[in-house]
DNA sequence: TAACTGTATTACACACCATAGTACGCATTG
DNA sequence: CAATGCGTACTATGGTGTGTAATACAGTTA
């Protein structure tokens, strides 16, 4: 379910916070559903269990997921607008950018095409 | 001639070396013309000549400058090509991620529309 | 010669990351 | 009830990156 680049400048927390998030957005984890408990996902990934508490307490502290003790971690009900709403942000930050150096517009739409042509490429 | 944010989490010797970069390839640096030194630098920005030194050297690693022991440190003859490479890089994965959070192709062909509609607001 | 330049070195402090081990309270299951 | 699994909390340790401090050296320039 997980895999983790221990090479990575990214810090293990993170990709777990980021991989899970992914995972919640886009409906592959459905609300409510149950996350793997801290320690098996741990023993799983051969990470410290304290690393995987950190990203859970991370996601639950964005909203991303809920902790009970004593039962486990779930996918929280999530408002797909703000993560929308912060893609869009990005997006024009990075097209500002390549403004700035010179790329046209059409050749942005061109890249907007050619990644809305392919698949499902996740 | 820099800003220099001491409570942010980017490194130091990282921000620099973004400034310089951005105006050496924006022009505003031209070609072969001198930087401050690294200690005249250092005293302005209120920084270390260390970490000056280190930006320094991870521009001249990148060929973004020269820099020769005695003179001084200058900028380098650029290939704007790269850089614009790399913007598009950015490009393609902001709008990747905006896909995945379901933005439609047309959203982002508009916001590169209003992008371009404005003036040079740098 | 004097004052500048980049560069190199050593040392120290601090924060972040990750691991290890232990412990507590709560919920579920047998 | 007892056992197990759950999130959580804590201390301790080591590694790495960042930034500062203080020198020192060789080359360039006025």
């Amino acid at each position: 379910m997980f895999s983790i680049d221990l090479t990575s400048r990214v810090p293990i927390y993170e990709q777990i916070y980021s991989k899970i998030t992914e995972l919640a957005i886009s409906g592959t984890l459905s609300e409510n559903s149950q996350l793997p408990s801290v320690r098996s996902l741990a023993k799983d990934t051969r990470v410290n269990p304290n690393t995987v508490a950190k990203a859970y307490q991370e996601l639950e502290r964005r909203g991303i997921i809920y902790s009970v003790p004593g039962r486990g971690s779930f996918v929280a009900a999530l408002d797909s607008g703000i993560f929308r709403e912060a893609a869009l942000s990005d997006f024009d930050a990075a097209a500002k950018t390549a403004k700035k150096r010179g790329v046209s517009a059409d050749v942005l739409k061109q890249h907007v095409d050619g990644i809305f042509e392919k698949g499902e490429e996740i």
